[in-house]
DNA sequence: AGCCAATTCACCCGAAAGTATGAGGTTTCC
DNA sequence: GGAAACCTCATACTTTCGGGTGAATTGGCT
C-alpha cells in the first residue's frame, strides 16, 4: 500500500519533469538531443535502481542457501531458535565485523543490523558480542 | 520483486505512451521525438542490466571474502610478540569480558586496561576486540 | 481473509569501547 | 647512569554498542 503511493509519486514526478522539459522545448527549438539525453539519464538511473533492488532481493535467498550449504545445515535450525538472518549476522560478528560492515555485507541499514544483533543477544542470553561468539561456539552454531 | 518488475513495466509503458501522445499532438513537426521513447526504453533496459550485473559482481566479491574468512584461507604472518600482560588481557577479552571486568580480574584501573587493549590491537593490527579474537586464534595465541 | 513470524527500519539514550597523548614508576641490560 | 622495555594511570575525545520502543512490510499458514 505504501509502495503504491511511492511509485505513484515517483511516476508523477517523472511525468512532470517530462512535461516541463517538453514545455521548455516548445520555445527552445533544436534542443532535441539534450532532451533525449535527460530522458536517457533518468531511465538509466531508474533502470539501475530497479536492477540493483531486483538482484539484491534475489541474492538474499541465494546467500542463505550458500551459508546453509557451507555448514551442512538446513536454513532453519530447530535446535537453536535463531532465525536464518540472525545466524548470518552472528557469523559475521564472529568474523570480527562491525555493525556498519555487516550492514554493508548484507545490504541492510545499520538499524536493522542492530535489531538482529539485539535479538541474537537476547536469544543467546548475553550482553556483548564477544560473549556471543563464545556461547555460539559452545553451542556449535559456529564453525 | 514481481511488483517492482510490474511497476517498472508500467513506468516504461506510461513514459512511452506520453511520448507517443505528445509526438502525435504537439511534436508532429519533430520526427526526432519518436526516437526519444525508443531511447528511454533502451536506457531502461541497459540500466536494469547494468544494475543486475554490478550488484551480482559486488556480491561475488563479498562472498569470496566471506568464504575465505570462514575457511582460514587469508594469509597469516608472524607479528611482533605480545608482552605477558597484554596476552593476559587478550585472553580475558576472548572470554567475553568487558574492559571493566578485566580491570577487576587483574586489579587494574579501567584506563590501564584500555591501554593494554590498545597495544594489543596495534600489535595484532586490528581495530576491534572481535577481530582480535579471530586473529589471535589464527596465530595460535589462544586455545 | 486474517494471523503470525520474520525482516526491515527508525529514533533516542546511555554505556562501553577505542584513539591519542602524556606521564610517572620499575626492571634489565649495556 | 642511561637507554629501552614494560607496567601503570590519567585526561579528553570520538565512535561504536547495546537497550528500548514503535512500526511497516512480507510470506506462509490456517
Amino acid at each position: 500500500m505504501r509502495q503504491i503511493l511511492l511509485y505513484g509519486l515517483i511516476l508523477g514526478a517523472l511525468l512532470f519533469l517530462i512535461q516541463y522539459a517538453q514545455y521548455r522545448l516548445v520555445f527552445v527549438q533544436h534542443a532535441e538531443s539534450a532532451y533525449t539525453g535527460v530522458i536517457a539519464a533518468i531511465c538509466c538511473a531508474a533502470g539501475i535502481w530497479a536492477g540493483v533492488v531486483l538482484t539484491r532481493r534475489y541474492q538474499r535467498k541465494s546467500n542463505a542457501r550458500l551459508l546453509a550449504a557451507i555448514h551442512n545445515h538446513p536454513p532453519v535450525q530447530a535446535e537453536s531458535s535463531l532465525t536464518p538472518r540472525e545466524l548470518e549476522v552472528l557469523q559475521l560478528i564472529a568474523q570480527g565485523l562491525s555493525n556498519q560492515e555487516i550492514a554493508g555485507h548484507l545490504f541492510l541499514s545499520l538499524n536493522t543490523v542492530k535489531t538482529h544483533v539485539s535479538n541474537v543477544f537476547a536469544k543467546l542470553d548475553v550482553q556483548r558480542r564477544t560473549q556471543a561468539i563464545q556461547k555460539a561456539k559452545q553451542l556449535g552454531l559456529l564453525a
